[in-house]
DNA sequence: CGGGAGATTGAACGACCGTTTAGTGTGCTG
DNA sequence: CAGCACACTAAACGGTCGTTCAATCTCCCG
């Protein structure tokens, strides 16, 4: 068994070399003797100290979800979605568990399916206990109003580098982050629409005979459309 | 040169297994082999038409953004960021298409970022046209506006797998794209918050001395400021 | 001191991959 | 019919990868 102490060793330079390298390039694109050179020691004993690479992979994604659910749990009182933006906001110190992050949601890892349930339910709770304080408006659809939230603190990292790329070029670090704050809080807080002409449109929509729901026939047009639907039978 | 009549060939079956397959298993764990016995043909073949690996990306990619560009410009009129979920909501037809665009976005290909400029530009023309018409409350960052409709719509796309899990597992399709519409304008129309409390107290801590934490050193808070100028030089 | 346990390594193995090569079939053209 | 162009293939090549193996090195304990 290895001790908590036995940090600092070959074992944690590989970890950390390997987070960085699956963050920058990916997991398939990295291999075990780029991670070894990077962390200074042969490729073999990385599969010594873990296994093999799945389980070298494995233990990159626990050691990062716990950096973030640790440091988050702190951080559970901050105001709803941006707990999450909060704990992005020092880009310095997570700058290369972000990236990672970002790839574990992409490829969904058993890890990555565990740490986004977290997410999601952590910001449910954070949401139930302000809609109790009488802060937050009603919605037709509460779970589904936690996912929005969940995605809207999620999609800065999954879409990092064309966000960056978008607002410039270089800025893709803590500023472009930054950025971000006041516009998303201005969401919440306002929307965007003057008045409900659109949203009254798609609940009329969706309430009419339309069945909208699932089944493989019909093929309603349903969403959000217009004013005017648009009786596209495919 | 090839004619477009030159389609439901083994050039063209080549290219639908391939979407497929990078759809599913992504780019670098697929191999040509399995696409080649996918699409009833040898790999060699494969590189024949295309070239190389990459080359066959590059068409699969152009393939895919031209169909999204072409059947999504005809849907420019739609409301906002509902333009790119009006797309969606037939998956049966965009089906395969969609996680294709998933896993283009993730790992960042040359086309990918046109495609990613184009929605973002889309986008921006559709907020202004609204703006103008006078639908839109004013917000202290127009282009960081757009960028969150464009995170707002392209993060389903994106975390479908997790949202499909998170909403019952089952459900991955048309059902739960078609019930985020109405939570996501009703996000848009009223927002989620009851009061600007939150929108205050960032503003005031943006506004103040107060570097809002930065790491290291001072260091400007940048940012984008409220509505007053940030003659930001970069 | 002696020996065992774990850390560490270079070298090799086998598998798979992208690509190349040399070739076969096939249909159209002159 | 000769010949050429093109779709198409089986097999092989070279490289990389994950993993294994046998062997050192190091340090601690009796």
């Amino acid at each position: 068994m290895r001790s908590a102490s036995d940090d600092l060793t070959a074992r944690a330079r590989i970890r950390d070399a390997a987070i960085r390298a699956f963050a920058r390039d990916g997991f398939d694109a990295t291999s075990l003797r780029a991670i070894a050179a990077a962390a200074g020691v042969s490729a073999a004993l990385i599969v010594h100290h873990f296994g093999d690479k799945n389980a070298l992979r494995a233990a990159c994604d626990d050691y990062v979800v716990a950096a973030f659910i640790d440091d988050k749990h702190e951080l559970i009182e901050a105001p709803t979605t941006d707990r999450i933006r909060t704990a992005l906001h020092d880009l310095e110190r997570y700058g290369p568990y972000i990236d990672y992050l970002g790839r574990m949601l992409g490829d969904s890892s058993p890890a990555a399916d565990r740490l986004f349930d977290e997410i999601v339910q952590v910001t449910r709770e954070v949401l139930d206990e302000q809609r109790r304080a009488g802060l937050l408006v009603e919605t037709s659809d509460p779970e589904m109003t936690t996912l929005l939230m969940v995605m809207l603190g999620l999609a800065p990292v999954m879409m990092r580098t064309q966000i960056g790329r978008a607002l410039g070029g270089d800025q893709l670090s803590r500023a472009g982050m930054l950025r971000m704050t006041l516009p998303t809080l201005e969401l919440l807080t306002h929307g965007i629409y003057r008045d409900s002409a659109f949203l009254d449109g798609a609940r009329e929509a969706m309430a009419s005979g339309e069945p909208v729901s699932d089944g493989t026939a019909s093929g309603g047009t349903a969403s959000g459309g217009t004013a005017s639907d648009e009786g596209e039978t495919s």
